[in-house]
DNA sequence: AGGTTTGTGGGTAGAAGTGGGTAATTATCC
DNA sequence: GGATAATTACCCACTTCTACCCACAAACCT
């Protein structure tokens, strides 16, 4: 599956190579605003994945960092937990990116990767554990219902 | 039956190919928005069918969901599953797209495929799941007639 | 009736995904 | 500080898939 002009969608089963590399799928590249000059910002996702972060984007998600109040403890570590995982990955010729250790451990990933398109981002999970989240929140489906109805499509 | 100006209608059964593609009735490719560039975005329809935005329908989709609260667990795992079984697809110099193999699963359809405008987007469905839709809904009338009162057509 | 459009089938060149080799760079250790 | 080891960046190779093209029969329009 693919991209929509600027934006990421679908979701691809790709693998993890020996040497920790992993393909963008092709139309998410095409759709990777080229003042990003072919960079992601790889971090920690808010669910158990990591989250690639087009490289202007990521600017932007700096900057919404920085406006918050550094002088409160919680803040500092909020921020600090986001950024110290960070890391610009730049693809090759092949359309490929390294990613880093500790991110694969935090994803649980081994070889099988599933790549998933999230508009403005880009999520990397280990094909089970999309699956069990989607199991978790099974029961959602009324609240689910309602997010569709107030936005309406 | 027919599209008129540049909304969907009418119904059109058609052949799925050995490739997965399928052929947009011509008047629906008249009725596309030549902004979206010939190109729909095929996701998973709210019932068991595939559903097709135009292009810039779709733009107005992620405009929604962007703008929804991303700090939710529920909102997010919401996204994610629209977004992720979302494949922009522009039709070939025959008017046909190729449809995602994911997607054409989970509306069930194998050979004959029946092609149905909503005015604003196109449903593709496998013909008998549509008949049993159809079937489950017989005894629905009085609330088809309130609608119909509500909105004086 | 004849030309045009439409739906369907299929072939082929190029792109995409994956694996692996080698040189350059960085890190480590004595 | 310099030799050696480890890591990284870049390139080449192979297989599979996809986008694009040509073709043809049926339907349509004038």
């Amino acid at each position: 599956m693919d991209s929509t002009g600027n934006s990421f969608t679908g979701s691809y089963t790709y693998t993890l190579d020996a040497k920790g590399r992993i393909n963008i799928p092709a139309k998410m590249r095409k759709a990777l605003d080229p003042a990003s000059d072919a960079t992601f910002v790889a971090t920690r996702g808010n669910d158990a994945c990591i989250t690639l972060y087009p490289a202007t984007v990521w600017k932007q998600v700096e900057v919404k960092l920085l406006a918050l109040d550094i002088g409160k403890p919680a803040i500092r570590h909020y921020i600090r937990n986001i950024v110290r995982h960070a890391e610009a990955l730049q693809y090759d010729g092949q359309g490929r990116v390294p990613l880093p250790a500790g991110l694969i451990e935090y994803a649980s990933i081994t070889k099988s990767a599933e790549i998933v398109g999230m508009i403005d981002r880009i999520e990397i999970w280990n094909p089970q554990s999309l699956k069990a989240l989607e199991t978790r929140h099974a029961d959602d489906g009324d609240a689910l219902e309602n997010i569709a109805s107030e936005i309406n499509i």
